[in-house]
DNA sequence: CCGTGATCATTA
DNA sequence: TAATGATCACGG
């Protein structure tokens, strides 16, 4: 089932546009959540399984041999983005040296395979529909819009100013908790340089971005 | 706990 | 009402 190229994949997703969340899951032989309250990541996972990505929850594209990472994405009737998206989770220690070339925001958008899934909260998610699918891989503008938040972020980190970042910093990146509660933590740098614990934290594409990105390929 | 898949729910 | 901070499930 799992792709043997590129064109293997979009040709799978593009099979999938237009069906119901609750079309896909009986295909599969899935259940239907009510709502996704307890059930963040059904969708992606819905859509990994029905285009046969690698399971597992392993810092890497969801499809390395095609160096390609999936992501499903929440978008209104006119393909606004509703909800900001999850890239990867941030490295706290350990990352003196650590360049953009080499980070996992990087390769995780350095080629993805959007695919839209339209409704809003209010939408069972049974009833949501796919969107047609796009492939994205940066601008040189938008990689550099990407690389100079990373390496702002990256860089507060690292002198020890965690506690002073929010989601606030960040033109098209920012750093959010990524945790089960606020009482998970992990150790991260202090202003000292002391070794504290703080809430993990992960990187997020904001809505303006992803939703130029989106409205730059509907319009092409 | 960590990192995957994300969305929820409260705040500003 | 959009954005920020908090949260849910799962395999390892």
């Amino acid at each position: 089932m799992r792709p043997l190229d590129r064109a293997a994949l979009l040709h799978s997703a593009e099979q999938l546009t237009g069906l119901s969340l609750a079309e896909i899951a009986q295909q599969l032989g899935l259940s239907v959540p009510e709502n996704l309250r307890r059930d963040k990541g059904w969708i992606g996972q819905l859509l990994e399984l029905a285009l046969g990505a690698s399971a597992g929850s392993k810092p890497e594209q969801d499809f390395p041999e095609l160096g390609v990472e999936l992501k499903t994405i929440p978008v209104d009737e006119r393909g606004k983005p509703l909800e900001t998206t999850f890239v990867s989770v941030a490295p706290l220690t350990g990352i003196s040296g650590l360049r953009w070339q080499d980070s996992n925001v990087r390769n995780k958008l350095s080629c993805v395979l959007w695919i839209p899934i339209i409704g809003t909260r209010q939408t069972p998610p049974g009833e949501r529909i796919v969107g047609p699918p796009l492939w994205w891989q940066p601008t040189a503008e938008e990689e550099q819009l990407l690389r100079q938040d990373w390496e702002e972020i990256m860089e507060l980190i690292s002198l020890g100013q965690i506690q002073t970042l929010s989601a606030r910093h960040g033109q098209v990146l920012q750093l959010r908790p990524k945790a089960a509660n606020s009482k998970a933590l992990t150790e991260a740098v202090g202003a000292q340089g002391q070794p504290i614990m703080t809430l993990p934290r992960g990187f997020y594409l904001k809505t303006g971005f992803t939703a130029a990105l989106l409205a730059r390929h509907f319009m092409i």
